[in-house]
DNA sequence: TTTAATTTTTAGACATGTCTAAAAAAATAT
DNA sequence: ATATTTTTTTAGACATGTCTAAAAATTAAA
C-alpha cells in the first residue's frame, strides 16, 4: 500500500501530466506540493522502485499505468467527497476542498462504491471538474473558456478554473453559479472585461473572471 | 493540534479510563494499542508536555479535562462515521469498525455537525455503544447482561460487549439483532447456556454469548 | 563552443514514531 | 527485610519524510 505521502505526490504528478506531454520535472512537483526539489528527488525514487512512476535522473518522471490508476482512484474519491459535502452535508463549493483532500485517503473500495450510488452516479465534481470512474477513464466535456465567447453569444456554466475559495466566495457574491446560462452582452475592447446577463440581472466582469470561467456553448 | 498517532494514545487512554479509577499503567496502553511499552513511555512525555495527560513516572497515566475533551471528540467521530456507514451507505455492523478507525481522524467541525444532523443526532451507534455529545458527555442506559436474566424473563437486545466482527456475523445467523425482544426460556445448570426465544424462533446460546450481549430489562 | 545560469541530485542533518536490550524502580514472594 | 519477579524507563538504533547547502548535470547565453 501507499503512504499518505506517496499518494499525495501520485496525485500530484497526475494533474501535472494532465497538462503536459513531457516528463514532469522536479521542480513542477515541488511545487504543486509546496516542497523543495530535493524531497521531491528523494521521493520519486521510493515512488520508482515501486513502479509507479518511470524516473530517468534529470529527466522527469511519468506515471506508469499502475501508478495512473491509482492518481485517479485518488481523484475519484476526492471528486465524490466533494459532491457528497454539498449534496448531502449542505457546504457550500467553497468550503469543500480542503476536507477532500484529508477524505481522499480513506481506503475501503466498498465506501466509495456506496457513496457513488448515495449521489446517484455524478460524473462532476461541485466544481465541474470530471470524476473519474473505478478504471480512471474521464468523462470530458467540451467547454471553453469564457473569455472566448463573442458578442451576443450564450453558454451554460459548467465550470471553473482556478477554484480557489477566494474566486468561488466573488462568483456566489455574483449571483454566478455552475448550470446558469451566461449571454455576453459587450466586449470592451480597452481592458477586455465582459458585460454579461445570468437571468435577468446585467453585471461586468474583468478579462481575470472570463478566463478563469468555463461555459460550454449554446 | 494532533498527530494521528497523538489521537490514538488519547483515545486508548479514554477508553481504558472508563473502566478504571486509577491511572493507565504503561503496559495496558501497550496492549490496546499493540505496541511496546517502550514507545508509550515517549508518546506519553509528549502527551504530557502538551498538557493532555497528566504523567508521574511509575506512575501511570490520567486524561486532563482538554484531554478527555480530545478523546471523546474522536470517539464521537468514530460511532458517528459507524451510524452513517450502517444507516447511509449499507454496511452491516460487522464491517464498520476499520473505515470509522479511518475516519475518526478528519478534521472538521461542520462536516460532524452536519453528519451529525443527517443522521438525526444519533445517541448510539450500531454496536449500542453511546456517541458523545460535543461537550464529551455520554447517555448512559441501564443495561444487563443477558446472562443476568432469569427464566422467563424477558429484555430488548441494547448491545453488545464484544464487538468483533467474528461475534457480530455469528449473531447475525443467530437472527439476533439490536432492538429485538429475547425471552428466557430456560438456563441450563452443567453448562450455563441458555435457551431464548427470538420473534417465534426459539434457539440455544451458550454462556460466552450471553455474557457478551446486552439487553434492558423489560 | 566556451561561459554563465538554472535545474536537479547528493550529502548530511533533523523530527517523528517505532523497536530491542539494558538499567532502574516497584511490586511480590520468601 | 531481603531476594526475586514484574513493570517501567532509558539508551541507542532504525525507517520515513523533510530540510539546507554543496556538487553535478543540463540548458541558455554570449
Ligand atoms: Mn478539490
Ligand atoms: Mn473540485
Ligand atoms: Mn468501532
Ligand atoms: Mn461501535
Amino acid at each position: 500500500m501507499f503512504t499518505l505521502s506517496e499518494e499525495n505526490y501520485l496525485k500530484a504528478i497526475y494533474h501535472l501530466e494532465l497538462s503536459s506531454d513531457k516528463g514532469i520535472s522536479t521542480n513542477a512537483i515541488a511545487e504543486q506540493l509546496t516542497t523543495k526539489a530535493s524531497s521531491v528527488t528523494d521521493m520519486i525514487k521510493k515512488l520508482s522502485e515501486k513502479k509507479v512512476v518511470v524516473y530517468k535522473k534529470y529527466k522527469g518522471v511519468t506515471l506508469t499505468n499502475t501508478g495512473k490508476k491509482i492518481a485517479s482512484n485518488i481523484v475519484r474519491k476526492h471528486r465524490l467527497w466533494e459532491v457528497f459535502l454539498v449534496e448531502k452535508l449542505n457546504f457550500s463549493w467553497d468550503e469543500v476542498h480542503d476536507v477532500a483532500e484529508q477524505l481522499e485517503h480513506i481506503k475501503s473500495p466498498k465506501l466509495i462504491n456506496q457513496l457513488d450510488a448515495l449521489l446517484g452516479f455524478p460524473t462532476h465534481d461541485p466544481h465541474g471538474d470530471p470524476i473519474p470512474d473505478e478504471d480512471g477513464n474521464l468523462k470530458t466535456i467540451e467547454k471553453s473558456l469564457l473569455s472566448t465567447l463573442q458578442k451576443n453569444e450564450s453558454g451554460i456554466c459548467v465550470g471553473v478554473d482556478d477554484s480557489s475559495s477566494e474566486f468561488l466566495q466573488f462568483l456566489d457574491k455574483k449571483g454566478i453559479i455552475l448550470g446558469k446560462k451566461i449571454t455576453v452582452l459587450e466586449k470592451e475592447d480597452f481592458d477586455n472585461s465582459f458585460a454579461i446577463q445570468i437571468d435577468d440581472k446585467k453585471l461586468s466582469i474583468s478579462n481575470k473572471i472570463a478566463n478563469n470561467l468555463y461555459i460550454r456553448k449554446i
